[in-house]
Formats: structure tokens, sequence, C-alpha cells
RNA sequence: GGAAAGGUAGCUCAGCUGGUUAGAGCACGGCACUCAUAAUGCCGGGGUCGAGGGUUCGAUUCCCUCCCUUUCCA
């Protein structure tokens, strides 16, 4: 029976780029979703930007641009990276739409009619300097606890210890820097404790991870607190109806944005937005996310849509973090490797394969080791997978161009078709780490057939053509089973596997009828071996963050906000030449990706011009303009200085290229 | 601090409710083959299953303690 099923993966805040984090959910999203796909089910994969919040209006004031373009600007990035990682989205759309506001705005108001919203007074840090309202993360102060400086004003990182902004010693607003004083002001809070009965049915009915649940038991003993759902003016979102300078917390219309995407979909396409949403559906909703957005999404989201009358989720599938040769993901270290950054290295499929190789269905996280991702990736889909049909297409084209009539081991083929339940279930139940390793104990298989057989052997026989032909059909039918198999990881390679078959590997029932008698196209390359060298280059690190900690900084400290006001960029030295009438500058001309730019810089006693052609240096590319008595100078290259006032470049390490951005 | 998950061959990981010599892939050594992107096939070396106790005829698998790693705490 087909399904109809409705997709989510959680939504890109729209502050930063995509890292290999968002792109293994995404991924583990996306193989379920085109797996259900070729299962002949109806299954739409929807997701959205997550635009609203204080970050996203202090990043926008600090790059003196609107919040709007911030978010459009960095929508258009994420975008492309999920494009560039065939994440097959039916719908993305963002939160800051008509569409969210009017399911945010309607839910919200079900909910109060409901008698589901309660009003309290809040004391809260406020920042006179900058007129508003601080996030505890924007609060940050010595730990009451342990003393430690500059934590947080929710949580320690270096005792683990939890409290609020009011409790740290010697508070600073990270924005101004200034004291935050205490205001009074009124919020409005979602009461969550009316749905535990609901929600503990809910988690019952079998929608959510073992681990998960135990997650929830916890929870629930220590008491459903109500949630605050309100923030107060300046704030980028949307304004509470029948509450002006409240605004919902961002938190409120997020998951929402889930029904926004949803209904942008439906709009357009004309599908029953309601038929999915009612609470009495047939269809099903899935939810992945990330373990540690766990409690919005197994607690108050459920609840959010119960009270304001539509179902609840089928089911909530959480995974766990991405560590990165088994270290979490550190900008200094150099494994804070961004989406684009991948991409500009290495093909998109080989890391969709790797992370599908290692998900379970479990919330356990998933290393990144890149020397095991590169021998797994050459071994598995180029040394086995690809191998099967690279070694038997030229059999076929010198025999004709066209497979047997007749499989030659039908048995065998039986054998592989009839993995196919088994492989289904475990797509299903996100066990894609089981169903890859039985599809590759079915390549070996594959392999050894071949070699058992020796169709290079047989061709040394003209009389034999024929039996040649048929091993090698054998091999190619075998190989498209496990092209199907692969197909909702593999979707450009399934792609051009497609076209080199002469028959579509759209659908998994396909494999019930062999290929027998057709003519098969040019073999072509599907995979390319990973070279270690790009591998390794994914984590090398940048002049920028080589920098040392143990000279006492002589300058004031400064946030990582501050540090991200600098747009720094590796750049080729594309022309250098000395500047007529001055003994130190010279004139650079320096390559960042497509664009260039002309530099001035004081480096001539150190450097001369020849030396520096072709080298890569790192510039600040954002330095505004200045006008020179010898022309404009549009940027600046880092150099380091020592005592004597000699010079020393600051590089990148081999195999950069210009224009990467450095952080 | 409270809680959860995990610690199995050099690396990445499987091992369901305890039971004959603990598995796979990669890496390594040997052999074979040459159709294939130095691919493939066969054989082999390699593990006190984190440590210590306990239950049991028998524990990697159950219980307790400890050590280490990771994560969550609205």
């Amino acid at each position: 029976m087909s399904r109809q099923i409705l997709v989510t993966s959680a939504l890109p805040y729209a502050n930063g780029s995509l890292h290999l984090g968002h792109i293994i959910e995404a991924v583990q999203t996306d193989v379920w979703v085109r797996f259900q796909k070729m299962q002949g089910h109806s299954c739409l994969y929807v997701c959205a930007e997550d635009t609203h919040g204080t970050p996203i209006m202090i990043r926008a004031q600090s790059e003196g641009i609107l919040p709007e373009d911030l978010i459009a600007r960095v929508a258009e990035e994420h975008k492309a990276d999920y494009r560039d990682f065939l994440i097959g989205h039916d719908q993305f759309h963002s939160t800051h739409s008509p569409e969210n506001r009017y399911f945010t705005d309607s839910m919200f108001e079900r909910l109060q009619a409901a008698g589901h919203i309660t009003r309290r007074s809040v004391r809260q840090a406020y920042d006179e300097k900058a007129g508003m309202f601080l996030p505890d993360r924007y609060v940050r102060g010595t730990c009451p606890t342990c003393k430690a400086l500059d934590q947080y004003g929710d949580s320690c990182e270096a005792c683990g210890a939890t409290y609020t902004p009011a409790e740290l010693i010697e508070p600073r607003s990270t924005i101004t820097d200034t004291a935050p004083v205490w205001r009074e002001s009124e919020h409005l809070f979602f009461a969550l404790g009316h749905f535990e009965a609901m929600l503990r049915e809910w988690v019952k009915s079998g929608s959510l991870q073992d681990a998960v649940r135990s997650k929830l038991d916890e929870w629930f003993d220590a008491g459903l607190q109500d949630w605050d759902i309100s923030r107060d003016a300046p704030y980028f979102g949307f304004e509470i109806p029948g509450a002006p300078g409240k605004y919902f917390y961002v938190w409120f219309d997020a998951p929402i944005g889930y029904l926004g995407s949803f209904k942008a979909y439906c709009d357009r396409t004309g599908l029953d937005l309601n038929h999915y949403l009612r609470p009495d559906t047939a269809t099903e909703l899935h939810h992945f996310i990330g373990k540690d957005i766990s409690y919005f999404h197994t607690l108050f989201w459920p609840a959010v849509l119960h009270g304001s009358g539509f179902r609840r989720p089928t089911a909530v599938h959480v995974h766990g973090f991405l560590t990165i040769n088994g270290q979490k993901m550190s900008k200094s270290r150099g494994t804070f490797i961004t989406a684009r950054r991948y991409l500009d290295h290495l093909p998109a499929e080989a890391l969709r394969y790797y992370f599908v190789a290692k998900l379970g269905a479990g919330v356990d996280d998933i290393d990144l080791s890149l020397e095991d991702f590169t021998a797994r990736v050459n071994s598995d889909l180029v040394g086995k997978l690809v191998n099967i049909a690279s070694r038997c297409a030229g059999f076929v084209a010198r025999g004709g161009g066209r497979l047997a009539p007749a499989l030659a081991d039908a048995t065998l083929y039986a054998e592989f078709t009839a993995a196919a339940p088994r492989l289904a279930a475990l797509y299903e139940a996100r066990d894609y780490s089981q169903a890859i390793r039985d599809i590759m104990a079915l390549a070996d298989k594959a392999n050894q057939y071949v070699d058992a057989n020796k169709p290079w052997a047989l061709a040394k026989d003209p009389a034999r053509a024929a039996e040649v032909i048929a091993v090698a059909s054998q091999g190619i039918n075998l190989f498209r089973v496990l092209m199907v198999y692969l197909a909702p990881v593999l979707p450009q390679m399934a792609c051009k596997a497609a076209a080199f078959l002469g028959a579509p590997l759209a659908r998994w029932s396909e494999i019930d009828q062999p290929l027998l008698g057709t003519p098969l196209a040019d073999y072509e390359p599907l995979a390319l071996r990973l070279d270690p060298k790009q591998v390794a280059a994914l984590v090398e690190t940048t002049g920028a963050a080589m920098a040392t900690a143990d000279s006492a900084p002589s300058k004031p400290l400064i946030s990582i906000d501050d540090f991200a006001k600098l747009d720094l960029r590796t750049a080729r030295i594309a022309d250098a030449s000395a500047v007529e009438g001055s003994d130190k500058l010279l004139k650079l001309t320096l390559e960042l990706g497509e664009t260039r730019r002309t530099v001035f810089s004081g480096i001539r006693k150190t450097y001369s011009p020849e030396a520096l052609v072709g080298r890569h240096v790192v510039v600040v590319a954002n330095l505004a303009p200045r006008k020179m008595r010898f022309g404009v100078s549009e940027g600046m290259v880092l150099c380091a200085s020592d005592a004597a006032d000699r010079l020393f470049l600051l590089g990148a390490d081999e195999g950069v290229t210009s224009g990467l951005p450095v952080s």
C-alpha cells in the first residue's frame, strides 16, 4: 500500500555556513526520502531557513545590513550547499515568510483560545546602551560556582554549573561590554504541563528511539515547566498578535516553519494541506533532528501541534553528532569543515556514502575518520562496486554491445534480488550501516562470480564468444541490482549508471526483471578514486588558525563576533612590481578566486617582486579601500614582523587555492 | 553535580534475549590472475573483547565497583 509521508530535517540557522554536521543530517534524511520514493510511496521532504532571533539581528547590525538581506544571502548559500550535496528538498522555504506567519499566528491564537497561554513578569538582563534585553548567551561573566572567567550567562563550560545571568559575578553584555541592569517585562508562556498525559501516551506510541524515550522519562520526572515563548522588541521575528512590542521567540516559530514550508509546497502544487495535518490523518509526519534539540521536538512541538488542533508527529528520528578524526569539530584544530570547503575539494557522493556506511538507527555520535573515509570509499565504491561494471563492460562492448538474451546464473541473480526486503527494512529503520554491509557483501559475491567464470580466459577461444557475453551480462545485471539498492545514497552515480545500462534506476521493483538482450552504452567511469592529498587538505589549518596563545596578547580581548567581522581570504599573487617613488611599497595584483584586486604592501625591503609572483598569501578582503599617493589599495596582506622589523609573509599549506575564507 | 551512550584486532566498526576455535572491511604478509580506475580472487599473521570483583557448569554478552571517552541537563 502506498504511504503518504511528509519528512523534515532541522532548519539550518541563517547565521552561518552549513558545516558537515548539517550535512550528515541532510544526508540521513535525503536517503530515507529517496528510498521511500523508490518504493513507490509519496514522500515529500521539506525544509527551510530558520531566520529569526537575536543572533540574526546582531549579525545584520554588525554587517550594517538589514536582517532580511542577511537571511536572503545566507539562504542562497545554504541552498547551493544542499543542492551540491544532492539533497532533494521538495520545498526549501523560510520561517520569515507569509506562510509561516500564517501558521504561527493561527496556532498561537488557537492555543490562547484554549487557555494554554499564560502571562507573567520576568526579570531579565537589559543592556541600556544597546536598548535591548539580553538573551543568556549574550551575558558573560565569572562563574559563581567555580570562579572561571568569561562564562556564558546560562552555564559554565569549566565546571558545568547552570545558573541565571543574574548570578554571574561581574556580568557584562557581549554586545556593548557594559554592565547589564535588571528589568521586569511581561512574557507569554506556553503551558506545557497541560499536555503531560497526552505526551506520555504519545511517547508510548513507538515514535521514538529507546534512548530518547528514557531521556523523556527523565524530563517527565523533573516536571514539565511552562515555556517562555515571547521576547521583547527589538527582536527580529513575528510580532505577537494582540501584544504590541512582543515577538515570538525564534524557537516557537522555527518548528512551525516545517508547516510553513509545506504550505508553500501545497500552494504551489495544489496538494491538500489539511489532509496531512488534521488530527485523524493517515498520513505520516517524520522529523529528523540532532540530539541537541530533542526537547523541542519531543515535548514542545507535539504539544503545540496537538494544542492547536493538528496531528502529532509520527516519529522523531534523532541522530548523534559528527566528530572529525575522533574530535569534535574545532576551528582552531582546523577540523571545522564547512559544506563548501568539502565540496571545493571532494565529490559529494563520497561523503554521502561514508556517512551512510556509518549511520545506524541510534543516537550515537558518528566519526569522520579521514583515513578511513579515503580507504572505505576507494575500496568499496571504486574497487568493488564500480569495478563490477567496469570489468564486464569491455566484454559486452567487444562482443557487439548487447547484453545476453538470458541470465547465465539465474540462481545467483535471484539471490541478489532476494535481499531486497531485508535491505528495505534496514533502510526503513534507518539502519543504513547494516544495509551497506549487506550490499557490499553482495558486491564481493559479484566479483567472485566474475573471477570464477573467467571471461578473459573464455575470450581466447572464439567459439565461446557467447559464453563470454553471458558471464559479462550476468555481472552487469548483478551490478544493476546493487546500483538500485544504492541509488538512494548515490543518486548521481545511479543516474550515470542508468545511462550506461540504458534503463532507469528509479524503482526497486525494476530489479524483478533482469536486463536481457538490450544494448549497453559506452562505459564511462562512474566514480573516481579519492586523492589522499585532497582529503588531507580538508583539515589543513590556515595561517590565522595557527596563532599561538603563549605570548600574552598586547591588545584587548575581542569576542568571536569581532573576529568574525574580518573577511580573511587566501589570495594568489598574480603580479608584483616596485612602486616608483617609494622605497617600501610593492604594488601587488591579487587573485581571489574569480576576482582580482590591487593592494599596496610595505614589504619591499624583505621581498623582491619576482620572488612573490605565484605565492599564496592571506589578505584582509573587507578592509575599506584606501586611497594612496600611487593608487587605491583594496585590502591588506598579512605579515608577521619581528623586533628587527624583518617581515614574514603568512602563507598557506600546499594545496590551497585562492579566494578561500580564512578563519 | 545529575543522567545517558560508548570503551572488541594497527584503523573504522558488527556481534539479538550468556554456550562449540570472538567476526567484517581497510591496512599488513604470501600466492594466483590480468577482464577492470595497480582493480579482483584465494590463503595467512594479528585481539588478556577498558580494569577488578561477583552470579553461573560456562560471560565479550548478566550484576556491582573503578578508570577513560563522548553527549544531554528545557
